[in-house]
RNA sequence: GGAGGGAUGGCCGAGCGGUCGAAGGCGGUUGUCUUGAAAACAACUGUGGGCGCAAGCUCACCGGGGGUUCGAAUCCCUCUCCCUCCGCCA
């Protein structure tokens, strides 16, 4: 969320983000949040006066002897009561519109997010590693995964749908490896391992930003105040909600494994073949805590984080920078990471990493004070998949390939593999 | 799921519906004393909002929300969470 501090002293600045984000609609919502503030902070100072006023009366019908006076003092009150109530009423009503304003505006983009009118305008900074050279043709996984039996989508449709599969064998093994490599590697760059829950409370998921905007991809209990988290961020965006923490424990750095739950309600055709885009999905996600100054060089460094996971796997891999059009909602400056997928003939993204600035954590008042006796700041949070699991074991299935149809395992998952080198 | 008991400031713990933003203690900060430290003593020690250049003034907050009242930490309703016992369960 956006301070309205800001959009009342700088309304252009804001107003010009929402032309880069390719959201000229909510220039409305700016003047109408400007509108309500302006609202708000003319009750609030009538209500005020009115309430200081009773509590001293109050304070003198408490020590008033006098039974009439002291009634007809009582009388008096009543009806600039009836004021005050009045005023109340509208100045909730006021907030809750204002609120619902302010919460729909987007982060400001970092100024080196290059402005661009669509996603064809990210850039890509630079290619690690040359797409391999094949003496055959090299197989999509939703080829290769079925014929080596570790990948089931009749069942998986089956047993819940369309976009779900099964990983049966080394294939699953295959990916418990991987979580577990992506784990113990974060753990060496210096994130503590948490294990949290995978269904949120509704107040949680609007700290992180995704409600209300993102509501309908998003799984929720029928009867309860529980939401499947469509990523770690969230839970872990809400682990140190109201809190106000220790300057000196700055940064904290997360990671934790969750699966992520979302509805992806695209056009039925698209991306249906293989396991590029599901309902559930696994992922280890990389989550920062730490202070304004620290933000921008945390972001280097989580990018590079993530840029470890495929070095290490042997991938080749390229580095993009989200241009305004398509950074998410929250997010100041955007990396994506794209693997090469020689089987589906693209780049699939199995990372973002994202600095969002103050904006999740004046939602979720989440504070830090670097002295004591100082007063509250907000922190700055950054995310940062390391990596998604389907695209990550795609890449690694069809860059492994060999002429016979089997799949190397890639060294640094061996520990994991009871043995197998080799799938098929 | 059933029956009870709780929730007060960083922590512990008081609080007849009226001068309570809240006693007392612990912790913390600063000062006095001391060569230094400790002890002792003194002062200060929550968060958010509004007005103001500032000093300061003011509003709200005693788990969340709503209500009664001139006035609520204190009374009523409701929700959440925690504890004890029973049942059920991985």
């Amino acid at each position: 969320m956006l301070d309205i501090n800001l959009i009342r002293t700088q309304p252009e600045l804001v107003k010009q983000a929402v032309r880069d984000r390719q959201n000229p609609e909510l220039i409305d919502v700016i003047d109408q949040a400007l509108a309500l503030d302006g609202k708000r902070r003319e009750a609030l100072r009538e209500v005020e006066t009115l309430k200081a006023q009773r509590n001293t009366v109050s304070k003198e019908i408490g020590r008033m002897k006098d039974a009439a006076e002291r009634e007809a003092k009582i009388v008096e009150q009543r009806t600039v009561n009836e004021r005050i109530a009045a005023l109340d009423a509208e100045l909730r009503q006021v907030e809750a519109e204002l609120e619902a304003a302010v919460s729909a505006l987007p982060n400001l983009p970092d100024p080196r997010t290059p402005v661009g009118a669509t996603e064809d305008e990210n850039v890509v900074l630079r290619t690690i590693g040359e797409p391999r050279a094949f003496d055959f043709t090299p197989q999509p996984h939703w080829d290769l995964g079925p014929r080596l039996g570790i990948l089931d989508f009749e069942r998986g449709t089956k047993l819940a749908g369309s976009r779900f599969y099964v990983l049966t064998g080394a294939g699953a093994r295959l990916q418990r490896a991987l979580i577990a490599w992506m784990l113990d590697l974060h753990i060496r760059q210096g994130y503590t391992e948490a294990y949290l829950p995978f269904m949120v409370k509704g107040d949680i998921v609007y700290a992180a930003g995704q409600l209300p905007k993102f509501r309908d991809n998003l799984y929720r209990d029928a009867e309860e105040d529980y939401w499947m988290v469509p990523t770690a961020e969230i839970p872990l965006t809400g682990l140190h909600k109201d809190e106000i923490l220790d300057g000196a424990s700055l940064p904290r750095n997360y990671t934790a494994y969750t699966p992520c739950f979302r509805r992806e309600k695209i056009a039925a055709g698209r991306d249906v073949r293989g396991i590029k885009r599901g309902h559930q999905f696994d992922k280890v996600e990389m989550y920062v805590y730490c202070k304004p100054e620290d933000s921008d060089a945390a972001l280097e460094a989580m990018r590079e984080h993530a840029e470890a996971t495929l070095a290490g796997l042997g991938l080749t891999y390229r580095v993009k920078q989200l241009c305004t059009a398509d950074i998410g909602f929250g997010a100041r400056m955007t990396y994506d990471l794209e693997v090469w997928a020689p089987g589906c003939n693209e780049w699939l993204e199995v990372s973002s990493v994202s600095n969002v600035g103050d904006f999740q954590a004046r939602r979720g008042n989440i504070r830090f004070r670097r002295e004591a006796g100082a007063k509250p700041e907000l922190v700055h949070t950054l995310n940062g998949s390391g990596l998604g699991l389907p695209r990550t074991l795609i890449a690694v299935l069809e860059n492994n390939q060999q002429a016979d149809g089997s799949i190397v395992v890639p060294d640094v998952l061996l520990p994991w593999m009871g043995g197998i080198t080799r799938l098929g």
